[in-house]
DNA sequence: GTCTATAGATCGATAGAC
DNA sequence: GTCTATCGATCTATAGAC
């Protein structure tokens, strides 16, 4: 996908698409509404995602994790101390997510995606729990197979509260479990 | 929807279609791949469900409301001690997500489907919610305040285990929250 | 790079025989 | 209650003009 315009128009044009597959799944998401949403016409889309939906979703997934990555998950491998990188990791969160306001593409893709995108999600996240191991055993008092244990705590608690708060409606479950997670580490900004 | 057989030709019959949706989505899952995994044909599926897809999602939504109500919930509306309750209630949970193997299809068409089934999942949550409510606030030194609290970060930690051992592909996520709310809580089983 | 028009496949849903 | 056959709508994707 090329795009001869600004980076703020492809973004923007990233956003529009995402909201799609996001508001109805994979395959719920139809050309037409993808088209419409962007503003173009079908075979425009084409011309930009020749490989079609799937080659849209390929790209926005790609597009979410490096917003998450810049957003949320670069600061846990500064060199930083382990409570700011988590701290900061937080934050980052909670601006990746919107304060919880926008459903992560992840989760939405990982439910029903073709398999090469489940992939993508599957080593992705992996790496993330990684990445937040090692800042957790920089922790007081934290061991290694603790930090494991809590990295996958630290996921369950924030995809499941972005997952819970869009069962209910209700906005603000994400940053009810970020503070919650503060608290259990002994976190405070 | 009404089916002469056996109740076990019943559950067969739900089971196979919910797989369908669990595997697919609401909209990824196609008639011809309905009626496929039923073993039947289109046409005699639609004599069972007149209302086409709709229903059957209403109809299966129902189930496994049942289902989760019966081998869960349920127990929390009893007049054993609270910890009981909880314990039986974690105990439940399992058998109903089959140890954390089968994603729970609240998650699945909370995510996308229409919007009348968006809304019975919706009420349905907060019901439970509520239920475990009432039973934290039996427990030793829990106040109403953080009974609520309390009530969230378990399904937060419970649907977020799911979901995640749904897309790192690791069934063992569910048991592993299971364990951690027993410890938080204090639960011994 | 954008569009209209349309091909070809699949969709949800139904008719009607048995 | 099950089936085959089929309808019209919608879907993905492309052709071709501008």
């Amino acid at each position: 996908m090329y795009l001869r315009s600004q980076t703020t128009s492809l973004d923007s044009l990233c956003d529009r698409l995402a909201q799609v597959f996001l508001d109805h799944g994979y395959d719920g998401a139809s050309i037409a509404a993808l088209a419409s949403s962007a503003g173009l016409s079908k075979a425009s889309l084409y011309h930009h995602f020749p490989g079609g939906k799937a080659e849209m979703a390929t790209a926005l997934i790609t597009h979410a994790i490096e917003n998450a990555e810049r957003q949320a998950f670069k600061v846990l491998r500064t060199q930083a101390p382990s409570g700011e990188r988590l701290n900061g990791f937080l934050d980052g969160f909670l601006r990746y997510t919107e304060n919880g306001k926008r459903p992560c593409l992840l989760a939405v893709f990982g439910q029903a995606a073709p398999n090469p995108i489940k992939e993508v999600i599957k080593a992705q996240i992996n790496d993330w729990q990684i990445g937040l191991e090692s800042s957790l055993i920089g922790l007081r008092g934290v061991k290694p197979k603790r930090a494991t244990r809590l990295a996958e705590e630290m996921l369950c608690g924030l995809y499941g509260a972005s997952l819970l708060g869009q069962l209910i409606g209700d906005e603000t479950c994400v940053e009810r479990s970020v503070k919650r997670l503060r608290k259990q580490l002994e976190l405070y900004n």
